[in-house]
DNA sequence: TGGTTGACCAATTCACTCAGTCGGTCAATT
DNA sequence: AATTGACCGACTGAGTGAATTGGTCAACCA
């Protein structure tokens, strides 16, 4: 009934089938059972509608990345939960999974930018939960900036850049091995 | 006079002045002053003579990777004066950064498998050196494979990742502090 | 009358074509 | 035996017009 959910979510169902460039205004508004033009009382362009579409799949991320930190847990154990489950949601959730394989095929400028957008939310994510370590007396006092970058994108090339040049993903087992063994090592107090 | 030679010469100035694909073998035959049938003589086809050419790039990489290591300084030292000197060499050396700008405009299949090849190289080398510290008593025993490239993998994005979502690029001392911080200082014995 | 609609428009994209280019060959030449 | 460049078939990419698309707006309700 809500005329502007329904265009959400009848966005949301083509941007994840069919990917940004793919999906056209008429399709959206038919899904939603809408005139074309209705789209345009409620979003500006088809850009803005993607972004906003975006911005709820975010919303969504950081709660299953909170879902998966335990109370009490030290450190390091959250944060590879957290970022495991956000690199999982990476390559699982329909739409994300569609728009890295949208940028990587197609390169449509809007995608890039979006896909930066939602890194910079996870970097920033991150940092966020160092900062409250440091405070929490768990972590010690570092370059929050740029080792929430580094373990970013080192949980990237682990869990999502390894598998594309080596026969095997490498093992959860493995990747804690190491990261326990030297960036975390380092972090802790 | 040396026909090989002068094809490489000839080769080497082309791919790096325009790239694999614009290059085109009655260039390369001009330019080394050679019928265009006698470099067949001498490379199966194009990409082997691209091979060859890159082959050689990687030799005069390592080289210098090895120029800039001291006798007798710290393994994170080294290591690091090592990684920094091949993402410059990266970034810097004219046919290196023009294949690297090829395969994000063009996406030449051969020059996408080429990058590869030469980040397998630069990880291979990097577990090299964890191994003869290792060895030397200056690293601890870890999984070398995996430290190497996510050794790799972190210089990469700082060096060369960061800038493309930032202002300005990181400088060398807030690149040092970190890896000195978390890393390296987990690695060393 | 305020919200909704789809025919309509300009701009972009797509499929198609065909002339030109390129990698690779090989008979002629040195 | 080594070298060459004219030649070939496959591929490319510029040029084209037709079809599609994002966005608008006058008409149409409720």
């Amino acid at each position: 009934m809500d005329r502007r959910q329904e265009i959400l979510e009848g966005a949301a169902k083509s941007f994840s089938l069919f990917g940004y460039k793919a999906t056209t205004m008429d399709q959206v508004a038919k899904i939603a059972n809408v005139g074309k033009g209705t789209i345009y009382t409620f979003f500006a362009n088809k850009e803005e509608l993607f972004n906003a579409i975006v911005l709820k799949m975010i919303n969504e991320m950081r709660a299953e990345a909170d879902a998966v930190s335990v109370e009490g847990a030290p450190f390091e154990q959250n944060a590879h939960a957290r970022l495991m489950q956000m690199l999982k949601f990476r390559g699982t959730h329909q739409l994300y999974a569609k728009l890295i394989d949208e940028e990587k095929e197609l390169r449509t400028p809007a995608v890039g930018e979006v896909l930066q957008a939602i890194e910079k939310e996870i970097i920033f994510y991150v940092k966020e939960k160092i900062e409250k370590g440091i405070a929490k007396g768990e972590v010690l006092p570092c370059d929050t900036e740029l080792v929430a970058y580094i373990l970013f994108k080192a949980y990237l090339a682990l869990v999502s850049d390894w598998g594309k040049t080596h026969d095997e993903e490498l093992s959860e087992e493995r990747i804690v091995a190491l990261l326990n063994g030297t960036i975390f090592k380092s972090l802790l107090v």
